[in-house]
DNA sequence: GCTTGTGGTGGTAGCGCTCTCAGGTGTGCG
DNA sequence: CGCACACCTGAGAGCGCTACCACCACAAGC
């Protein structure tokens, strides 16, 4: 339970309380070389008795570890840091932190300059760092200190592995769900043109109207609700005769339906919408929200978990997503 | 700009290429004691041509100050740590601490067991907690080494200094809001009961009610939208007069909106919703929601500067709030 | 006997930093 | 001239921990 001291205790109170030395003690505790059974019990016994907490920051030191994990956003201006997206990145990744004593720390490289990267390189007490929105540069201007510490949520590098959403399937899985319900007229809304991971969705959906025999009608989004209902608008003008609207955020798909809505629009029976992500939001909008899943945490948690165990990783991991059909679509 | 070596620059080279004692590197770096103005330009050349960072781990230290803020969230279960609200905090936290080079931890702590108190104290990586949704046995747990460095996002107490939105005026700028637009029958979904903050918008309803002469129609609620739901519907099974509900978070009113429309009521023709917290999503929802602004994030991060900081503070600051009329209510 | 393990232990050198302390060099003043 | 004082500097002692190394005891093999 630990008496309340004063001053928490350190090993050395532990290995004198067990009757040991320091080293022993060490040992024990961080369970490696040769300890007998005798010396396990009694530095467990006394560490438990002093409630002795390892101190992260000594041990970071000596082991040259570091002692926080930072989530590093790339983007067009700061604001992306208040990206509910994010903020499940940070709470996954801190989660899963939590237990190493190992801290979180959410920056923001500005888009087309990641020289930040240079800086965290040079940071000892950053033991690694999760890449989201990754770009091409941003894969170049990782130190050679940090590889093999930084890991990227959306596409990497032969160096830099990655995890992230089947964005293709989530795609297909949507698109799918709209033919078959009889939609023909179907626009897509992208994400940011300049960011990989979104591009595969628009790859998909090129792919699967071209097999359709479908035109092809791509509105650029940047995931928020503000331009979705921009680009909803410039949809419509292009192709009044459209009925359906596949979004490649779930934020987009809101500003979509509230556009079209404020156009007279009824959503799914003039047009269909359908998102991808789905946010808690997404279950009771209203109409609920077609979309797809988007396991951020998991991935997040992939992510933070393959940087602090160091472990070698496949160069990248695909996690599924499956469609979620509500009401829009 | 920073030479690219293997290894980041220490204390010690900068000394060396500065031609100084690494005590006077110090001085200079840390800005503390007395240098020449001589040595001050040296060391400062020095630093940035070896692109030094110091290492925040051995200072931490050295300073036994710790290297992460704990964000500390007290409720039922693990699942309080999906909250949106708490993703909030942890990210201004974080965003707080990063130049700082502290990061953040996101811990649970069980309703009714705040005894992980106990090993944050003893945890010599913590240089401070931020406790979410306080309890009074949480503030009675509070380990004395970590006294002068507990803030509370909600009530405090003598020795915890707090910083919360002003329930009981956003409450009552949503209420009055609901009188002054004609409703009368005015029935609200509360927060968790445990909660102390959240208490205080029940207790605002209550005055104003009776100060108006309505009576008052109270049903629990957890700030869920499932619960939101439940509680609409038992709401509309004691009262069926009623026309007005004040929800004490967004997500509660979503829940409501959703059950109300399911009993076949228009909102808000029939029944007028009001909410707390002002969502990103409240402003593009159908309708759009009527609420009361949380601004969370200037007051996680007023929380996290106290910790940071140590500076003394107001044993409890509020941030106000204010009414965001718009067509639920 | 001597070697070569094998299982266990303690001494101790740092990791990079801060900060106290003992000095050193002026400058002003009695 | 002596003394106080302000300004500046470097040596060095640790912060708590890990891990390298030397050592010891005992057993087995030649």
């Amino acid at each position: 339970m630990g008496t309340p001291t004063t001053r928490p205790a350190t090993l050395d109170d532990v290995a004198r309380a067990a009757g040991v030395s320091r080293a022993t003690a060490s040992r024990v505790l961080g369970g490696y070389g040769f300890t007998s059974a005798d010396a396990r019990a009694r530095v467990g016994a006394a560490a438990d008795r002093l409630g002795y907490v390892p101190d992260v920051t000594a041990r970071a030191l000596v082991r040259g570890a570091g002692v926080r994990l930072v989530v590093a956003v790339i983007g067009r201006a700061g604001t992306v840091l208040d990206d509910p997206y994010v903020h499940r990145v940070v709470s996954a990744a801190s989660r899963v932190c939590a237990p190493h004593g190992v801290g979180v720390a959410l920056e923001w490289l500005p888009l087309g300059d990641p020289s930040g990267l240079v800086r965290l390189g040079a940071d000892r007490g950053v033991c690694g760092v999760v890449l989201v929105n990754t770009t091409p540069a941003a894969l170049a201007a990782v130190p050679a200190r940090l590889q093999g510490r930084v890991v990227s949520i959306g596409t990497g590098s032969a160096t830099v592995p990655s995890f992230d959403v089947d964005n293709a399937a989530g795609a297909e899985a949507v698109l799918r769900h709209l033919y078959t319900t009889g939609r023909r007229r179907i626009a897509m809304v992208t994400g940011p043109r300049w960011l990989v991971c979104a591009e595969r969705s628009v790859t998909a959906y090129r792919g699967l109207m071209r097999a359709a025999g479908l035109p092809e009608r791509v509105v650029t989004g940047d995931f928020t609700t503000a331009r979705g209902g921009r680009a909803a608008l410039e949809a419509l003008r292009r192709w009044p005769e459209l009925d359906a609207v596949y979004a490649a955020s779930d934020a987009t798909a809101f500003g979509v339906i509230a556009a079209l809505r404020g156009r007279g629009l009824r959503v799914p029976h003039d047009v269909a919408v359908a998102g991808f992500d789905d946010l808690p939001y997404a279950a009771v909008s209203s109409p609920p929200l077609t979309t797809a899943t988007h396991p951020v945490d998991r991935i997040a948690a992939a992510a933070a978990t393959a940087v602090l165990t160091r472990a070698s990783v496949a160069p990248a991991t695909a996690f599924a997503s499956t469609l979620v059909a509500r009401e829009s679509a």
